[in-house]
RNA sequence: GACCUGGUAGCUCAGCUGGUAGAGCAACGCCCUUUUAAGGCGUGGGUCCUGGGUUCGAGCCCCAGCCAGGUCACCA
């Protein structure tokens, strides 16, 4: 597997050795102590203060002019320039300065400065170096892309594909990349804060699981080779969830890493984020209100506001969130008052609606499908969907007052799903009948019905306390909160296909 | 999965109607002690995504494939 190494790398190559014949060793182990940062020198420094610094970082630029220099440090934070005079980092040898800096030294090198804060005749903060410590040779050029003083970029790295397979790549030349990440895990913070407040208590259930369940979804096959067995990774935590508060946790939640074997867009990654909440005694509509509080708090802490820019639209999370039944949301944006309609008669609507038929499709079906087509994409403001067709949610309640529907939620917001809750199903022998049903669609080639979790069954016939649950897609949420438009962006590596070569 | 677009130097890209493979930056060499995307002068660097085909001749045309992006489908 020998790889045909490129000029610049040879040249890298034979620097690091270089490096190494003057006695100094381009991977040190000693620690170097870092005691500011770019970000922090720009922001605090004043004239005419006499201030030591130590640095490290990425040597991202060079201006050699003789015997001074001017370079670029990159570090955690940002950048400063960093001025290198032949004289001040060397004495009587000035190998240091003509051979190190001068010759061996690579864009892309991590180095230390240690210097003095102060600001040149152009009038830009920056570091005279006194000191500089080589503290890793790069062996392989970066992209580098460049700003001018108008702010255009020139060879801006940007090819999609290099930049999600080239992650660490990408993170050094394009620094702005890392908000997007920063602002998901104070995302993530948020969330489990708030959650941690109300007494909620976080838990860890199994990821590789004998049955999988608790969502529609095709998943991912493994073995376990001591047991024999074969497992699935899962695609959904509810039915492990649910066992506990069988326990006696009567607030439990999960972040987890949920898998499933489907298709990829730009808003599918085979493995996705979810957090999942339950909550015991607590009903959907009780749900509604934490989610709204929830989402509302997490965009103040990201944003410092309730209004967050998606695109063209700015979406505002500032509570109340508008609710309507999907009966009504669909009257709304068709004008058709469905709810009353027999299967014949929502059929021949739906078609008329350009919403594709089949035989196959029951009422409850037919109703998902015309919401999917007229309405999702509408709902741009957080909008609550409530009461949902029993056939679509097998682990619902069903609703207290309304013939075949369940007792569910959904929040939808700039067209797409964030949040799925109902108030859980707690009756065995009705989840038996269920399940039963799913059964029958496996049989008739659904390859997304539930299975018969006989373990979860026998749980809940302990008795399970009325509940309400609820999950909310994380790298959904992170997509609007950070206004990205591809699930990619908030995924340090999303799954790409392997090159073949 | 379908359709559209793309894949050329380390990076960003050009390459006409099929006729010797190009630019800028980066690299290398020399000069230069406060510069600002790019100081000056000079030099080297290519599996044109892969495999077939047409042709005297293919980066370009044809076929098949790989990878990516977009749109749609699938995925509550």
């Amino acid at each position: 597997m020998k790889r045909e190494l490129s000029e610049q790398e040879i040249i890298r190559r034979e620097s690091l050795q270089k490096l190494k014949e003057l006695g100094i060793d381009p991977y040190p182990s000693a620690i170097f102590e870092v005691n500011t940062t770019s970000k922090k020198i720009i922001a605090n420094y004043k004239d005419n203060e006499e201030l030591e610094v130590v640095i490290a970082g990425r040597l991202m630029s060079r201006r050699i002019m003789g015997k001074a220099s001017f370079a670029e440090i990159q570090d955690s934070e940002g950048r400063v320039q960093v001025y290198i005079n032949r004289d001040e980092i060397c004495e009587e040898d000035k190998t240091m300065y003509n051979t190190v800096f001068k010759k061996l030294l690579d864009i892309g090198d991590i180095i230390g400065i240690k210097g003095v804060v102060f600001t040149t005749q152009v009038g830009e903060i920056s570091v005279k170096a006194k000191e500089l410590t080589v503290l890793t040779k790069s062996l392989r050029p970066l992209p580098l892309p460049k700003i001018d003083t108008d702010g255009v970029t020139h060879d801006s790295f940007t090819d999609p594909e290099k930049r999600y397979r080239q992650r660490s790549v990408d993170l050094v030349v394009n620094p702005e990349v890392k908000d997007a990440f920063i602002k998901r895990t104070q995302l993530t913070n948020s969330m489990r804060s708030y959650l941690n407040e109300k007494g909620y208590l976080e838990v860890e259930t199994p990821i590789l699981q004998p049955l999988y369940g608790g969502a529609a979804a095709r998943p991912f096959k493994t073995h376990h080779n001591a047991l024999d067995v074969e497992l699935y990774l899962r695609i959904a935590n509810e039915l492990y969830l649910k066992r506990l508060v069988v326990g006696g946790f009567d607030g439990v939640y999960e972040f987890s890493k949920d898998f499933r074997n489907e298709g990829m867009s730009r808003f599918h990654n085979p493995e996705f984020t979810q957090m999942e909440l339950y909550v015991a005694y607590k009903d959907y509509i009780w749900m509604m209100d934490l989610v709204e509080e929830m989402v509302e708090k997490i965009a103040i802490d990201l944003h410092g506001t309730t209004e967050v820019k998606a695109g063209e639209n700015t979406i505002n999370f500032k509570r109340p969130w508008k609710r309507y039944t999907m009966y009504e949301a669909i009257e709304h944006f068709t004008g058709i008052d469905i709810s009353k309609m027999d299967e014949a008669k929502m059929s021949q609507t739906a078609k008329k609606l350009g919403v594709e038929v089949d035989k196959s499709m029951g009422r409850g079906k037919l109703i998902d499908e015309i919401f999917g087509k007229k309405c999702e994409g509408e709902l741009i403001q957080p909008t609550f969907i409530i009461d949902y067709p029993v056939e679509m949610s097998p682990l619902a309640k069903k609703h207290r007052e309304k013939e075949g529907l369940v007792e569910r939620f959904e929040a939808i917001c700039n067209g797409k799903e964030i949040c799925n809750a109902f108030s859980e199903l707690n009756d065995p022998i009705d989840q038996r009948a269920r399940f039963e049903e799913q059964l029958e669609l496996v049989k008739r080639g659904d390859e997304e019905a539930m299975l018969l979790d006989e373990d979860f069954l026998r749980a809940i016939e302990y008795g399970m306390p009325p509940t309400s649950g609820m999950g909310i897609g994380i790298d959904r949420l992170s997509m609007i909160m950070t206004n990205s438009s591809s699930i990619q962006d908030v995924l340090f590596f999303p799954q790409m296909k392997p090159k073949k070569d």
